[in-house]
DNA sequence: AACTGGCGCAACCGCCAGAAC
DNA sequence: AGTTCTGGCGGTTGCGCCAGT
């Protein structure tokens, strides 16, 4: 897969675009999906004029464009949710996402290594010290093998979820100069459109 | 004020399964 | 039945931001 830039190397199709997509590329995706719909993410790619692969479009489209994704603010519900599942399933976050309406995968999974699993290790390391005088078997927190169901009370266990997505509603998180809002982005498809 | 290390997130990579031919 | 193509998935990386020094 993903030849397309590498072996074929004639001159018309070398030139695929990488790295963060710029307002103007989103706009054309979105202009391109809310006349055409999303069909196949490759011809769709080419149709739109855009020079990145389907995959590179599928990925900005179901990750930042769609207009029903939700952004930042996970909940104590979803937080919970997403270790009561994760404990069940493991590392299967295209499935879990699939039970939180608006977050994605790549959020999830996100949010999963950089939250939780971080905390995981800190208190894994915490009871590794204290276990050696408590001789309790019992750990605190459902890691990636365990399959017991999370006990809601271990939530407390974790940090609290609000202020780990920080101000900003994380959308617009002025990680580049390059980022812009849904809305901006959405009411400028909006005008194209009129 | 300048530097640095950690954090968070967007995007890419490689693999796989199923569809299409 | 075999090959190619495409989409989906999980893992990983690159980079900007920011707090601490």
């Amino acid at each position: 897969m993903e030849k397309i830039s590498s072996s074929s190397s004639t001159a018309s199709e070398v030139e695929i675009r990488k790295g963060p997509w710029t307002m103007e590329e989103d706009l054309i995706l979105i202009n391109y999906i809310s006349g055409h719909g999303e069909g196949v993410w490759n011809t769709l790619a080419k149709s739109a004029g855009l020079k990145r692969t389907g995959k590179s479009c599928r990925l900005r489209w179901l990750n930042y464009l769609r207009p029903d994704v939700r952004r930042g603010n996970i909940t104590p519900e979803e937080q919970l949710l997403i270790m009561d599942l994760h404990a069940k399933w493991g590392n299967r976050w295209s499935k879990i996402a699939k039970h939180l309406p608006g977050r994605t995968d790549n959020e999830i999974k996100n949010y999963w290594r950089t939250r939780i699993q971080k905390h995981v290790k800190q208190t894994d390391n915490f009871n590794a010290q204290t276990s050696s005088v408590e001789s309790s078997q019992v750990s605190m927190i459902p890691t990636q093998t365990c399959n017991n169901v999370v006990n809601p009370a271990e939530l407390s266990y974790y940090p609290p979820c609000e202020n780990t997505m920080n101000t900003s509603s994380s959308f617009a998180t002025g990680i580049n100069e390059n980022t812009w809002s849904l809305e901006d982005l959405w009411s400028l498809q909006l005008l194209n459109n009129e």
